[in-house]
DNA sequence: AATGAAAGCGGACCACGGTCCGTTTTGTCC
DNA sequence: GGACAAAACGGACCGTGGTCCGCTTTCATT
């Protein structure tokens, strides 16, 4: 008899070999990504450092998108790791302005150096690893209401976010903005935000 | 003997030939993307309406989104010469603060309704037609300095726009949120940034 | 008008992302 | 452990964006 607790309709779960490549093809993946690129790993490439077939690939992450955010996943874990138990000013123990900008700045330099993986899981389908945007936002929405911002906080913190986002930013580096700059500007617009 | 004012390297000119296909291509083109939507439209298929060769297409236009930039760039010019010359209060006339906000409304429901060409002309290579989003934020940056608006006025009217994008808007409409609160919270933000 | 070189043209060709479906593996029930 | 259905697998296949290169058109010069 199989234990199945009272709770409703639990996703089902994944089978001995389906797990086993889901981590094959994980591990194949980041390999290549730091090898090659990730401008140049093609999902017959890594099918093939897999020792898999293509269409074990896509049913797995439905797309390369899907399997750039995969992979992508691991080192925003670690980020947010950092956020929630780091050392301050980043992690808990500092006044919350100061954690503000510290993510911030801290997200700044994170967006400009997985840039190409960022871009790479953020397709035009706009369908970006929905936990990882939506933990910065969360955060920052905590530590504003913290501050005693007023209004919508879920969107301004969306708002915030926004000017720091790779696109916006080799935008601007494109036209010889330096990051410094860049986040010069945002502290004075997050000043601006905050009420001193 | 030609006529050569003693003006610097100009682009060489555009023979004739060429000039009567880019017209061509980009008349097949408009007519095909809003006949059949602009994720229907293949290259190929733009070449066969306009009855040119595939590498003709390529060769004008560098690529699809080069392309779509090149047919986004009429209704963005539309939107410009509302900005610059149109009824107030998004055109010249009202104060600025209206304007201000005149021309942020525009522009959010601007992207939501071209947001599939835009999407299409913007590509994960980040080259969107650079002419067409600066104009936005040369236009805000003026009205922030008719407002006495201190501070690193370019980068501050990127950070204005940016939560505007068609990117982020889709986002949050996939998390219910209604354009009209979008618009709200952008008026908020703008008053915090400006000083009311 | 003839001429020659540079610019432009076109479509065969390639690699890649993504799908499809016949075959193999897994796990359950007797 | 045998039998059976469900789940997963793999690689042939397709359409698309983008390149390449031999041929054609343009246009300045005479």
């Amino acid at each position: 008899m199989p234990i199945s607790l009272p709770m409703a309709d639990a996703p089902p779960p994944e089978r001995a070999d389906a797990a086993r490549n889901r981590e094959t093809i994980l591990a194949a993946a980041s390999r290549l990504v730091d090898e090659l690129g990730v401008e140049r790993v093609s999902m017959d490439a890594v099918a093939r450092e897999a020792g898999v077939g293509k269409g074990t690939l896509f049913r797995r992450f439905h797309s390369r998108e899907g399997l750039m955010a995969a992979v992508l996943d691991r080192s925003e874990s670690a980020w947010q790791a950092s956020v929630l138990s780091g050392p301050p000013p980043l992690g808990p123990g500092a006044p919350p302005y100061e954690r503000l900008l510290a993510m911030g700045h801290s997200r700044l330099r994170l967006n400009v150096t997985h840039g190409a993986l960022i871009k790479a899981a953020t397709g035009s389908h706009g369908a970006r690893s929905r936990a990882a945007a939506s933990f910065a936002i969360m955060h920052l929405r905590h530590l504003l209401s913290e501050l005693h911002v007023e209004g919508d906080l879920p969107l301004l913190a969306v708002a915030l976010l926004a000017p720091l986002d790779i696109v916006v930013v080799e935008q601007q580096q494109a036209d010889d903005v330096t990051l410094d700059r860049i986040e010069a500007a945002w502290d004075d617009l997050v000043r601006r935000v905050v009420g001193h």
